[in-house]
DNA sequence: CAAATTCTCTGACTATAATCAGAGAATAAG
DNA sequence: CTTATTCTCTGATTATAGTCAGAGAATTTG
């Protein structure tokens, strides 16, 4: 990796400390400790429950509690056992609670302000695109591809995902029992494998192979979250399922796949795949795909 | 100001938020609480003393003390009293204080690494960039112009500078006892006025005004240091210049530059001034620039 | 339906990051 | 040469942020 982006990463993050630092005591600034202003955040206007509360900003139970108490007292949330599961608590925000966090929403906008105020017209557009920007690549970098079951509840899901949005784009919908099968034993080691992209935890995509012969490969289930497009995270998904592919000593991958996913095809050809001649009969393909993979390094 | 220009800067600072909590707890994470890690890291190789670290890192004395003892405890530092000044405590790394530095050096740069290893090479250099110009931008903005006595130390500083610069671009050299007067008076409301601009308390460019008859005011002393040129600091000072001028009546600018400030003369000809006829006998000018200002806003 | 798990809470405790008042020594200013 | 200021330090105290152990109630699992 080259010195010389390191160096201006670290740059970046000397900097985003020192600015940082003052957003917080901004945000903060009125009345409440920052863990208070956090959690009053996080309530939201629909309300949260205590556990929902607890996982986004991975809090201690313990703490938690201690500051729902404070805000409670405050008289700036109200609590109430859920109806539908007696252990589970709701947080709701009172009048006050809304005003309040009204407030912080106020005062964040305040501070943005205060960056951009002081630039011209032109300087403002560049920033705010150069924020855009370092965002959405640092949201990439955070995005971990492991290697999951594909009976775990995250691969489901992702499977699931996957299935509804071929029944919307192809014409002819999509019924997962027609085509080439990929069971999950065919995506289990040693009969194949299947990767799930996360990002914070939450599953964003994923890319299986199976294993045919000694040296043939197939790719199946390539799929990115909507929300998670434009990341390059195709890309990473599919470099990284040859990783494994070479790994197990596949030379040749094979893939199918339909003309109405074009972001794929173009993925694909980019990628190295050449279009071959059908090598199957997968009754929703149109273009057949092969790569030779060079041997692992 | 345009809505979704601050929206993009409240998303940016939430995910900044997020990731610098990250890039703290790894820098910490090892050993020392971050108040220690700070210090050591702000004491740098060559030390310091303990008012400049008080300074820098803008902490009570009492802290900093408490912070120094522990450091000193654990066999990190050496404090001991300067020669010169016998209030004054100067800090020292031992060769732990260093290898402890190196360490957290390291640490920080695995941080950079890591967020550059998940993505691929183009992407590396467009988030490299992009951090480039949200720097750039972001520091911009912490330029703050204020109005100075020019008898001020951080006045005196920016015209000694510009002094010395001139010094060296003229191929004549400078005097300033010969060109046209700009004496600390003439300067001063109200027959003038001296603008600062600083970057976190430091001095980083001037600009000035003498009002002449009724309506006709002269720009003298726009300076921006080396440091922060490139930040559109040039521009903004002469905008707060005419908005000053604007307020104290003037209509009419007048400026006389030298032939080699190409920088300056490019900002006067792209910000509406006109070049005339030579209005006064300023022995070091080559050009004479005049600007209509339209009534104050 | 017994056992395991989940969810929330309280009690007890700790580390960190401060802040304020003031003292003592050295130096600068009038 | 007296007075004011600067610099650092100690003592006393506080707020914040967080951890760990475990209890009690509700729910899920085998």
């Amino acid at each position: 990796m080259d010195m010389p982006l390191v160096e201006q990463v670290r740059s970046f993050n000397r900097t985003m400390t020192e600015r940082v630092g003052v957003l917080n005591d901004h945000f903060l600034g009125r009345n409440h400790p920052l863990g208070e202003a956090r959690l009053l955040w996080e309530i939201g206007a629909e309300g949260a429950s205590v556990r929902e509360l607890r996982r986004r900003l991975s809090l201690d139970s313990a703490y938690v509690s201690r500051l729902l108490r404070s805000l409670e007292k405050q008289g700036l949330i109200v609590v109430k056992t859920s109806e539908h599961d007696g252990r589970v608590r709701l947080v709701q925000l009172t009048e006050a609670g809304l005003r309040e966090r009204a407030e912080l929403d106020h005062r964040a906008d305040a501070f943005a302000r205060s960056l951009l105020e002081p630039l011209g017209e032109s300087q403002r557009v560049k920033l705010a695109a150069a924020m855009a920007q370092v965002e959405r690549l640092l949201i990439a970098s955070m995005v971990q591809i492991t290697i999951a079951d594909p009976t775990s509840q995250d691969a489901r899901w992702c499977i699931e995902q996957y299935f509804s949005e071929l029944g919307e784009r192809f014409e002819t919908g999509f019924d997962p029992t027609l085509g080439i099968s990929a069971h999950p034993h065919e995506l289990t080691p040693p009969d194949g494998l299947l990767l799930v992209a996360r990002l914070r935890e939450e599953p964003v995509g994923c890319g299986a192979l199976k294993f045919h012969e000694d040296t043939v490969g197939e790719l199946k289930r390539m799929w990115v979250a909507p929300r998670a497009r434009g990341l390059g995270l195709g890309r990473r998904l599919l470099l990284a399922l040859e990783d494994a592919a070479r790994q197990a000593g596949i030379t040749i991958l094979h893939l199918e796949t339909n003309h109405t996913l074009v972001e794929a095809i173009e993925l694909y050809r980019h990628s190295g795949y050449q279009e071959v001649e059908a090598f199957n009969d997968e009754p929703y393909a149109h273009h057949w795909f092969e790569k030779r993979l060079t041997a692992p390094t």
